[in-house]
DNA sequence: TTTATTTTAGCACACTTGTATTATCAAAGA
DNA sequence: TCTTTGATAATACAAGTGTGCTAAAATAAA
């Protein structure tokens, strides 16, 4: 009998290789071979797990989206202060508030990029879009079944909002740290939530 | 004496001519020879104006900067209804209206993709950033200083919210542009700046 | 120890890349 | 008309790419 090996572990582990390739030295130059470098692979070890460079970056990306979903389902929601508090809780783990989410978010970004003019990349980012929306539209439908909410608010106008701003400070943040920090995305938004409660 | 040709309109024709290729085909594509190929010169007439590649993508970058704040400058303050309607205008020159800027905005994106690990283009990407913030410090203070702003309006917070929101709109546009289409962003954007008034 | 199977390492191939070199062309002044 | 000089084109080259292939190594049950 063979080796005993955790197949899925160590795609986990050369995907998070790939986000640090990225990170460092852009998609350009996420090779195979830069990336096996950087797991200490060889490159036909590398070839073992994923077939193919699309199919290693397609992984490297659908492993972010998962985390991020992860991480949100399993924030428990009952320990906030407020209800107020705990919607913005869940949204600030969208937002890179630490060096692993921050290289998510980032590589997260440069996918996007790609996706632009890659099918196979756009479907997964329709998804997690669709996705994402879903969970504002939650954000601003609890905020009204709780009474909270302003009466003159336009619930569809507000989704695309807050979505938009938190994507925007994400990018912002990723691009220029230091002309928005972590700090200023927080407080903004704790303001931008506020200024939809009565 | 040679043939005697402008040399900045063919520098910016072939810039143009990247921007199509990097929409088309997205920025890895963007190589010496498809841009050529598409312009229709050869390579080497290609390298007569751009002695590299990099500085090829840097002047393309440049140019689509350029372009927006051309826009913004020349458009005409007075002809609006409204002070209110007269920053909203302003504002949705950055938005991907039309195809036009739909290209632009695209490259504007990609790029800055790239300036997260290219240091030439984030010096451009980070000028920009705050020529952009300028404006929209100055929109917040228009509104403040005719009167129209809420009393309890937080600017520095203001500035932040809205420049999110106005880019987070454009790259939501872009990648999923039946999503969030140019209409809703428009509707989106009207109804903040409302928001912010009496 | 033997053996079946998985995993790894390395090489080779075809291809594309940016860039350099060289030659050709076209037009204007002597 | 001939030379000069900017513009264009063609080709070459070295470096780097993804990927297919083959042989060796490692491992755990028999």
């Amino acid at each position: 009998m063979p080796k005993l090996v955790d197949h899925d572990a160590k795609k986990i582990e050369i995907a998070k290789a790939t986000w640090k390739v990225i990170v460092r030295e852009g998609l350009d130059n996420a090779t195979v071979r830069n990336i096996a470098r950087e797991t200490g692979m060889s490159v036909g070890s590398l070839r073992h797990y994923f077939p193919s460079q699309s199919d290693l970056l397609q992984f490297s990306m659908e492993l972010v989206s998962e985390r991020v979903a992860t991480r949100i389902r399993e924030k428990n929601m009952m320990t906030a202060e407020s209800p107020v508090m705990a919607i913005q809780d869940a949204i600030s783990e969208l937002l890179p508030l630490d060096e692993e989410r921050r290289v998510e978010a980032e590589v997260w970004f440069v996918f996007s990029a790609k996706a632009l003019v890659d099918a196979r990349l756009k479907q997964l980012s329709d998804q997690v879009y669709n996705d994402m929306r879903q969970g504002f539209e939650w954000a601003i439908q609890s905020l009204r079944k709780l009474g909270l909410a302003r009466e003159d608010l336009r619930a569809d106008l507000e989704v695309y909002r807050l979505h938009a701003l938190v994507d925007g400070m994400a990018v912002h943040h990723l691009l220029h740290p230091d002309k928005l920090t972590y700090r200023q995305m927080v407080d903004t938004l704790s303001y931008h939530l506020r200024s939809l409660c009565k």
